[in-house]
DNA sequence: TTGACAGTCATCGTTAACAATAATTGGCTG
DNA sequence: CAGCCAATTATTGTTAACGATGACTGTCAA
């Protein structure tokens, strides 16, 4: 299930190559199975998607231009390393935006994207159930995406893919133990405004689901700071 | 004036260099200086901005990927044309995401930013009477990336550059004679209720003022067909 | 005259070699 | 033994040449 192909951009000028090899990074990011700061060095991702240094670069480029990869010079591709401004600027977008969503949803519900979006949950709570922690990490990311998808609008839903990755990265910097994934029923009790057409509630309900997320978050001490510490103590 | 620094991108990853080709064709793209479908040849870029190939070339992936150029495999770079239904997704996401803002502005306005605004909106008033066409459609534009500017919130003003941008060329593309460049009094109007904090009825305005421009124009007849022609009438 | 075909030309895409910068390791010295 | 300096190595950034594809033009035949 986890091995279904995303559209990666949906964009036709982008190489199917390149797109996938940002798609991977995309889903390894939003899993949180890339920690940032994580190097990506050419050479290593030549060898793991088997392709020439050509198209690991443009692919790094496009990563670069979302925000979602570090490009320094001369020295290589990190995953990014958002700072607490940007942090609550990812998040905060988040908020404006998907309230936007689901007050158009809830005006216009469409009752097959709705099902299909329960179907979603219903995935949510099996790997939840099983004990699938990185694809129950996915999942509640991807309902976001999800949301938007079920909106139609496909501009939207490529931003808004960008920000619920970037706010992967966010999370998996200053997440703490306990509130890293989606509270159960937070997703559901959206959905369920949306199906009896309360857009009020339902952007309601969306911005204190993320803004209970970000209250989890410790932005004061950032985890990845694992090569900081040599400019840190050096000298 | 029009040669004004824009940060590009705000993005530290990207090259300065590229950054700048990039605002280059963004700008000429929202002053509509660069027709849809117009070729973007890599030596004629190349001699432009004087740099080799290479920057070019991720100059126009990144252009690409924000969907204001069309890479077409082995035949080369286009400025993009729109289709009617991105046109419809690029003006329903602006409308969600310009109330958002505004919404955001009133509750909270800032009457320093209020200020820089309403010098904004005098500089169009000049370029109105000067009669400055390309200027003045520059800044219609443009008077919406400042709301979002406005906002301080970066994240949003990257996404509504890249939409502004695409709206020009939809403009450009479906535009009838009249209604090309935002009524005058439009733009005053909403900053004016922003600052009475009125935030619904700015929001009524900006969705007004969005869907008069989408009536403006005509989805059915494009004017960026001169070489579909060939394919259309071919065999 | 018009259509089609072939040859030429330009442009794009890719690869490989080269240059430049930063990291690492080893040795040297205090 | 610790710290610093130098040389090597690895990785990145750039350039140039080559191959491939598509566009154009001029010719020939119907």
């Amino acid at each position: 299930m986890s091995s279904k192909k995303l559209i990666s951009q949906g964009n036709p000028s982008i190489d199917p190559e390149e797109a996938h090899i940002v798609d991977r990074i995309f889903s390894a990011v939003m899993e949180q199975r890339l920690a940032p700061n994580t190097k990506l060095s050419e050479p290593k991702l030549c060898e793991t998607f088997g392709v020439g240094r050509m198209r690991v670069r443009r692919a790094l480029l496009l990563l670069a231009a979302q925000g979602i990869v570090d490009l320094q010079s001369n020295k290589g591709a990190y995953v990014a390393c958002p700072s607490p401004i940007e942090a609550a600027e990812v998040f905060h977008a988040r908020v404006l935006i998907e309230t936007g969503i689901v007050r158009d949803l809830a005006a216009a519900p469409d009752p097959e994207k709705l099902e299909l979006l329960r179907e979603h949950l219903g995935r949510e709570d099996s790997a939840r159930l099983g004990g699938e922690r990185s694809e129950l990490i996915r999942l509640s990311g991807e309902f976001h995406v999800q949301l938007a998808k079920a909106h139609g609008n496909s501009v939207l839903g490529r931003v808004l893919r960008e920000l619920v990755t970037r706010a992967s990265l966010i999370v998996g910097m200053f997440g703490t133990s306990r509130g890293e994934t989606c509270p159960e029923d937070e997703h559901s009790r959206i959905l369920e405004a949306i199906s009896r057409k309360d857009g009020d509630e339902a952007a309601r309900l969306v911005q204190h689901h993320l803004e209970h997320i970000q209250d989890g978050l410790d932005l004061k001490q950032s985890k990845g700071m694992n090569d900081d510490l040599k400019s840190i103590l050096g000298t």
